[in-house]
DNA sequence: AATTGTTTAAAACATGCGTTTAATCCGATA
DNA sequence: TATCGGATTAAACGCATGTTTTAAACAATT
C-alpha cells in the first residue's frame, strides 16, 4: 500500500521535475520534496538516478499513448480518413490534450537528447507508430512510389506536427496571442495539416478545402 | 593580441561545449581546458558563466547567417523561385551545409529551451526571417486570405525544414542509413518540402512535380 | 632600467550534488 | 506480547562545480 504509493509518487514527481529541468537539473532533492518522501527513497527503490529517469519516461509514454489513442479502422475506411484520424491523434499527444503537458515535455526532451531510454521508446511506440503512417500514405500513392518518397511524405506529416509543440515558445513571441489562441486550436491545426497533405497527394478536390487559397494556376487569373 | 585571441577562443570553445552539453552541464573547466586557457579567464573576460552563453550564442548566430545567406531578389522574381529558395537557405542553415555542425546545434537548443538569448535572437533573426516567408506566402494566395491561413501555411513550412535537424538521432533509427545519405541531402529535401507547399497552393501542375505521387482522385482509377 | 597596468596562473573557497550509512519506525507474524 | 523484516528517516561522505583570491608574468611607457 504505502510502498505503491511512495513509488508512484516519486515516479509522478520525477516525471514532472525531469520534464521541466531535463536530467541533469532535475535534483533528487527536488523530487524527492515535491514527492514528499525522504532523499533515499530514490536509491531504495530505483537505485539511481539513471534508473529512476528510464522509468520516469517509460511511465510517461504509457500515460500519453492512453490518453490519446488512435481510433481502429475497419479494411474499408477510407485512407483520407485515416490520416485525417492519425494528424488529430498526433496532434493531441504532442499539445496534451487531454492532459498535463509534462509526459509530452518529457518524452520531446528524449527526442531531442536521445539517452538510453530513447531505444526503447523507438522500438516500442514511434517505429510502429510511422509504420502506421507510411501504410496510410502507401494506401494513397501508386503501387510504384518509391520507398523514399513515402518517406519523404510522412516525415512531412511529423514535421509539421512536432512544430507545434517543440517550438511553442517561440510561437508565443511571433504571432498574436489571441490568433494563437482562437486559430491554432488542435482540431484546427490538424484540419489544416491534412489538407496540405491531401492536396498534395491529389487527394481532395479544391470545393472540400477548409480553407480554398487560390485557383489552379496562380491568383492572377482572377483579373 | 594576445587578449582577443584569448576571448575568441574561449567563444569558439564555449559554443562548442555549449551546443553538446547545453548550459548547465558544459563546465567552465572543459570550456577552458579546451581553448587552452586557465579557469579564471572565463570570469576576467565575461563576468560569468551565463554572459559567456549569451555571447555564445550571438557568437553563433552571426556566423550561421553568414554560412547560409538568403539571396537578393528582385520586384520581378516569381514568388515561387523565391519560395524554392527560401526553403533551401533555411535547409542549409539546420542541416549545417556548409559549416561546422555546433553553431545550429546551439542555436536549436536555445528555441527549445529559451533563455535570456532567445528573446534577442527572436527579435534580431527569426521574426525578419518569418516575415520574409509570410510575405512570399501571401504573393501566392488570394488577397482576402486571413492573416493566420497565411500563417498555418508559413509554419508548414518552417516546421518540415525543422523537423529534420530536431529529430536527427530518431531518424536514423527509422530510416536506413543509405537511404538517408541518399535520398535526404539538402537539395532533395528541399524540393520535395517546396512541391508540397506549392502543391497544396495550387501552385505547381503535376507535370513539373519532381516525383508525381498520384492522379487526381484516387490510384484505384489506373485499374 | 624602473614602473605601471593588463593578462595569465595556481590554489582555495563555498555550495550543491548523488549516493551511502546507520539508526529508527511500524505493521505483520508467531 | 515479543520479534522480525521491510520501509522511512536524518546525517554524513566524497566529489565536482562556479567563483574568488592572490600572486606571478608580461608588454608598454616613462
Amino acid at each position: 500500500m504505502t510502498t505503491d504509493s511512495t513509488r508512484e509518487r516519486i515516479l509522478q514527481a520525477a516525471g514532472e521535475q525531469f520534464a521541466t529541468d531535463g536530467f541533469a537539473q532535475a535534483t533528487i532533492r527536488a523530487i524527492c520534496r515535491k514527492a514528499g518522501v525522504n532523499i533515499a527513497a530514490v536509491n531504495y527503490y530505483f537505485g539511481d538516478k539513471e534508473r529512476l529517469y528510464i522509468d520516469a519516461v517509460k511511465h510517461a509514454r504509457r500515460l500519453r499513448a492512453k490518453q490519446a489513442p488512435l481510433p481502429t479502422w475497419t479494411s474499408s475506411t477510407p485512407a483520407e480518413k485515416k490520416l485525417r484520424e492519425f494528424v488529430l491523434t498526433l496532434l493531441r499527444r504532442m499539445l496534451c490534450e487531454p492532459g498535463d503537458p509534462w509526459q509530452t515535455r518529457l518524452i520531446i526532451r528524449e527526442i531531442m537528447e536521445p539517452t538510453k531510454a530513447c531505444e526503447e521508446l523507438v522500438q516500442e511506440a514511434f517505429r510502429p507508430f510511422f509504420q502506421i503512417l507510411v501504410d496510410i500514405l502507401r494506401e494513397m500513392m501508386p503501387a510504384t512510389t518509391p520507398l523514399y518518397t513515402v518517406h519523404h511524405w510522412a516525415l512531412s506529416v511529423i514535421g509539421q506536427c512536432f512544430y507545434y509543440r517543440a517550438n511553442e515558445k517561440i510561437l508565443t513571441m511571433l504571432i498574436d496571442q489571441e490568433e494563437l489562441r482562437q486559430q491554432f486550436t488542435v482540431e484546427k491545426l490538424s484540419e489544416h495539416i491534412s489538407d496540405v497533405i491531401l492536396r498534395g497527394l491529389g487527394h481532395l478536390s479544391s470545393s472540400s478545402l477548409s480553407h480554398p487559397v487560390a485557383t489552379l494556376r496562380s491568383n492572377d487569373e482572377t483579373a
